[in-house]
DNA sequence: AAATAATTGTACTGCCTGTATAAAAATCAT
DNA sequence: ATGATTTTTATACAGGCAGTACAATTATTT
């Protein structure tokens, strides 16, 4: 990679740990890297995107850090796996990662939001797959909700932990203690065959994007919002929505969406629209019109 | 309450949970309740301070509906405490509670953040206290721990079976199957004497809320990182950089910050300083006379 | 040296939160 | 009921943000 556009994911990553993503502004990212916006939007074609070329690295950067680990090991050592996890939290830690990865989740954009799922889906299909490892495929349709947990009991343990910063526990005992409940946890639900989730699930989560599909369904819920807000002082504002809402359930919800009906429903908006809607619904027509287009594409 | 003032919270509670907190805009929220602005920021002084009053409503309405569930009944009962976590997880499903928390907790506005942190850890006593009530006095020193777990434990079954959400799995199973996961690890702790946290941590976060003292942080260090970002050309920025850190350092970190020596740095910035630093620099100095002025009046 | 690509600076759009204020409407007190 | 006070409205405005457009400049390739 350009070593520029490096300098700039370092200076951004830089500011992101001492402000947050949020406070962090473009223009700051532009002045302390010393690049223009023209630039800057050359390398990233948005925020967003720059975040997720940091995320990108960081996450490699870990994963090759907990492979290397295990190079020459006994998988079912579960030493190792200690050693694995502490290294990825204290990485996480320097990096602000787990606070990062929180406060962006909830953006509203869904190209980030599928982005930050996979990775989510990855590493905990990593600890599933390091649990089999560890306790063997014997106790397989249980090894998924334990990773879940374990998951779990460790963000909390460590947040909680680092809340606290007059305790003078350190991240391994902390992971060491979290491991230990989990080892039981393992035995114990083996024995009494409780389950939530089966563990081919993963595989479901996995290819699973749908990345456009979704971006859709983001644009389509804008216009069709948009839509509804401009009619709510409109006499035969029922009727209207009762289409849109229409229009939104037959695109999303059933499985084949009927395009003469949704055609239909546009048109019909279309003759009865005042001037400030005809422009929105225009661009409804439109996507509407791509999306069926992607669909012929498709098959 | 205001019924009008209820009246826009309730509208603004429907949008948070359809678009999400930061995707609704004030202006969503006149449109759909038909006020106008002016009226809005008499009831709110800002937007956050309306989330801040629904999350007060929501929490007084759940943690009134959990304690009614305990009236006439035997505290040790567990089957009574899983109904009245039943009870608020179905309750925060049906609000969208625990997204919106998540989202919102790392927006840049310490009085908010303050305010959810303070929640939390309200939640956390509350666990920990029903704990002692299940398992008894004996087995307080790990029942901190054991909530902290707890609580990671159902948030991550939870998060992954809503997930799946092809999955039959009700919530209280999920809260049956945390449960089950709970007393076994209670028992366990107790038994090897493993603690990460003693539960005496929780009497010095509750009352320590030091509002006006992070609000004052965030401001400072606001001002300075400003004022650091003007002089990134500055042919002499390494040094006035010193000057600025040691302002933040002597005034968050150390026990008692020397009033005169921090006055003499800013004096010194002042005197050196463009006109255009010379604004923000009044602004810090401002600052820091108030804050003095706090200090003397808490004597 | 010419052609191509990368970078810069600047001005712009459009959206957002929050402020200001004068006019209108509603409520209250006497 | 009327005059005073509060609440509400409409509208314009300030300042910040992400992202776009584009002509001018500088680097890099060929």
């Amino acid at each position: 990679m350009n070593t520029r556009k490096q300098h700039v994911i370092d200076i951004a990553h830089q500011l992101f740990i001492e402000k947050g993503f949020q406070a962090t502004s473009i223009q700051d990212i532009l002045d302390y890297s010393g690049i223009s916006k023209g630039t800057f939007y050359n390398y990233f074609s948005s925020k967003n995107e720059l975040l997720i070329a940091l995320f990108t690295t960081l996450f490699k950067k870990i994963e090759k850090g907990q492979d290397d680990l295990l190079i020459g090991q006994d998988p079912k050592n579960i030493e190792i796996f200690i050693k694995q996890i502490q290294y990825k939290y204290e990485t996480n830690r320097a990096n602000k990662l787990l606070s990062l990865f929180d406060e962006v989740f909830y953006l509203n954009d869904e190209e980030l939001k599928q982005f930050l799922k996979r990775c989510h889906i990855r590493s905990i299909r990593w600890l599933y797959e390091r649990f089999i490892d560890i306790f063997g495929e014997s106790k397989k349709p249980y090894l998924l909700d334990c990773a879940i947990m374990f998951r779990g009991i460790l963000q909390n343990n460590q947040k909680y932990n680092s809340a606290a910063n007059n305790s003078n526990v350190s991240i391994h005992d902390i992971v060491r203690y979290s491991v230990n409940r989990t080892v039981t946890m393992v035995e114990e639900v083996a024995e009494t065959g409780e389950q939530l989730l089966p563990p081919e699930l993963l595989d479901s989560w996995m290819p699973n994007c749908k990345k456009t599909n979704k971006a859709f369904q983001q644009k389509l819920y804008h216009s069709i919002s948009t839509l509804k807000k401009s009619l709510i002082h409109n006499e035969d504002q029922a009727k209207y929505i009762e289409l849109l809402d229409f229009i939104l359930e037959e695109l999303l919800h059933s499985k084949e969406s009927r395009k003469f009906l949704i055609e239909m429903a546009i048109r019909s908006l279309k003759s009865e629209a005042g001037s400030l809607e005809k422009k929105e619904l225009q661009q409804l027509e439109q996507l509407v019109a791509n999306y069926f287009k992607q669909l012929e594409e498709a098959d």
